[in-house]
DNA sequence: TATTGTTATACTCTATAACTATA
DNA sequence: TATAGTTATAGAGTATAACAATA
């Protein structure tokens, strides 16, 4: 999934202190740190995210997933007609209102979740290393607050 | 650059305590919040993104910028062709290595970029609304450890 | 030889508009 | 009427391969 990619070196620019850059900073560096991991797993950048919500909500509806991934309907359908093509996960017809698909992680797929959610998990570790334990569990808090901040309702 | 979009409301899923999920949702958070205030600055997500980076780092080479944004060197000539014919960056030839772009805010994009750093500095401030000061900056200096230690050198 | 950047080409990602089926 | 999802179409984003110019 990345090749020469993987080449390029460098470094976050700033020491900018404010929260935005910093997340994005944070974000693309474990993202990097991810892909170096997970070399070869075979699924893109933006389908790899969604199997992670999907796992996270499984039996989703697409709308309800589009909104988590901040795409629209269109492209989550989208993206879901490539899961399924390569089996990773299913459309199951909602019983009670014959409009809606729930999105569920396919069996096949089962083991490259587990092998995903090892290797994320990994990268949270790696990203952490430096701080001690009580440091860590400030942070997660502090960030599970700025989170709930910013849901809807977070108001 | 955003309309149908907005009127898709929907919320983070888990309570996941893991670093990476925690950042990846309030990225998407922080970037949802900055898409609705910007509304209309006539930029795609990624140009703007480009165009923050071109402003933290003037002056940087093309491969410097690919290194920043974690793409390909292919990748960020076609994104600042794009911002080149709105005018908003330059490309300046380097006297010491004729190879060289050195790329630059153009003039005429001055405004906007200003407009777009008073906006994510709000976006910055909302999210950190609940917290009292003292947390604040533990948090901002956690990331900041975070980042240098997932930053090449690092380890 | 290695590096900076570009052109050619192709696939993924994403959106708007228009539609079908269902509620 | 409103909602869930799709098809048609198009443009942005991104990559690999092959190349030019320069170091």
């Amino acid at each position: 999934m990345s090749t020469a990619h993987d080449r390029i070196r460098a470094a976050a620019p700033t020491s900018d202190r404010s929260l935005a850059f910093l997340i994005a900073d944070v974000m693309r560096l474990m993202r990097r740190d991810f892909r170096a991991r997970s070399h070869g797993l075979g699924l893109t950048p933006a389908l790899t995210r969604l199997l992670f919500y999907v796992d996270r909500q499984p039996g989703c509806r697409q709308t309800e997933l589009a909104g988590f991934l901040d795409v629209t309907p269109v492209t989550l359908g989208r993206m879901i007609d490539r899961l399924e093509r390569q089996s990773l996960v299913r459309r199951v017809a909602d019983p009670a209102d014959r409009r809606v698909f729930r999105i569920h992680i396919a069996s096949a797929a089962r083991p490259l979740v587990a092998r995903m959610n090892a290797l994320v998990a990994k990268t949270s570790e790696h990203a952490l290393a430096d701080l001690p334990r009580a440091e860590r569990e400030a942070l997660l808090g502090a960030l599970e607050r700025v989170r709930s901040r910013l849901m809807p309702g977070g108001e």
